[in-house]
DNA sequence: ATTAAAATATGATTTTGGTCATCTTTAATC
DNA sequence: GATTAAAGATGACCAAAATCATATTTTAAT
């Protein structure tokens, strides 16, 4: 259990807001903030959204981490982006009028925050700070997403191993990695047993040990290597 | 040569702006357009911007179509989008204060409106109906892609053959598709070769016409089912 | 603690799609 | 219009990765 999973987050001491779309607010703003966000537990895999159905606020993550992912034809999951403390999710789509078009779930016990749609839409209107960071973040996503189909489309299976480690390694920060073998290969895009197969090899070449389901990232320089970064 | 190549656009009775970013503003928004941009013609293979350059302003396309794309580790391109008539291009980095990750340029001889990066954010801060209408993009686009990297991921070559050939058939509308084939590899992230077969395949199977390069889809169903589309 | 179920791992086999080589056709340039 | 270059097409071959089968280990539930 979380430490402080029975407890509501202030915004103003919350330890991951300097990493959130709210570290410029000012005190009023996190007081606004405050008044209108509702802190809740949330137990090891549990859906915050799913695709199709239409946004109803954003989820600000205190602690935990969460898959954000679309279902291709099969029903086979695709991992489009893990989300960590710090991050709002559940905003990216909220500007089309369109259904979510992926789905939203905790992988660990988390702590997060939920501001309602129209309370968000009515910050955004009023305090150009939300409104600048959540163009720069659609902007960032935007370019993001376009690495990555063409990290998909490009690199072989292996690269794509060693990109999605080199990414997972950043957001898991001094943590190892700690995901079911078959959400990596989700996040991936491949088969259970290749990316299996594949963090053997890596784990044989010295830049990676596997404690379990666990993977720490011992060669950061060889991964980028493998993986095509820098 | 384009029949208008030599004119300058008039916003208000632009053709196609019903269907871009502006196709809601009031006469006194698109004067202060028209004294903004600046329209010019662009031969075929004319580049736009390219990935690493900052934004300096928007692509605003009367007439012709315009690739966008990245380039992955070995310099192959991937095509991300291919925009027409209506579309502004060149918008959805600007936010971040990064420099482009993609590159734009001119598949065919085309007229394109310029606005420059101030005025363009300038229109955006007094002109709710632009700021709404491209955060609406953003979003669109954010989902797109995240189809794309699905696709991208799950999808046998094949599949996205049809898949891509869906999305361009709605792109050149009453047109036939004219794309060489190594953009249209590109497109779909696969090698010429393997288009070529694929393509013919989809001839012997009575989905597609072959006039050359062009290609012209004559049974939708049939390409939407083998896509995985609906 | 025991049992059941889920996750991880490994081998064998097949399929897909990339690469290389070569040829033909089309388009561009002088 | 002739020449050259680029684009399109096809075959042969090979490597990468999916699938299928099965075994082992870990985790969860009773």
């Amino acid at each position: 259990m979380l430490e402080n999973s029975h407890k509501t987050i202030t915004c103003a001491t919350c330890k991951v807001r300097q990493d959130s779309l709210f570290a410029q607010f000012c005190d009023d703003n996190l007081k606004h903030l405050d008044d209108h966000k509702a802190c809740s537990y949330h137990k090891k895999n549990q859906a915050l959204f799913l695709e199709g159905s239409y946004p109803r606020g954003v989820y600000c993550i205190n602690e935990g981490k969460v898959k954000v992912y679309s279902r291709g034809d099969n029903g086979k999951e695709q991992i489009i982006h893990i989300a960590k403390g710090g991050e709002v999710v559940g905003f990216k789509a909220m500007f089309s009028g369109d259904p979510y078009n992926v789905s939203a779930e905790t992988l660990e016990e988390s702590n997060i925050c939920f501001i309602g749609k129209e309370d968000f839409l009515t910050m955004m209107d009023t305090n150009p700070i939300l409104r600048n960071g959540v163009m720069s973040e659609l902007s960032k996503e935007l370019s993001h997403r376009a690495d990555m189909i063409t990290a998909m489309s490009q690199k072989s299976v292996r690269e794509r191993v060693a990109y999605s480690l080199a990414l997972l390694n950043d957001i898991y920060e001094e943590d190892e990695i700690n995901l079911t073998r078959e959400d990596l290969a989700n996040f991936v895009g491949t088969a259970t047993e290749t990316l299996i197969r594949l963090l053997k090899d890596l784990k044989d070449e010295n830049v990676l040990e596997i404690h379990g389901r666990k993977l720490k990232v011992t060669d950061k320089k060889g991964l980028y290597k493998i993986a095509g970064l820098h």
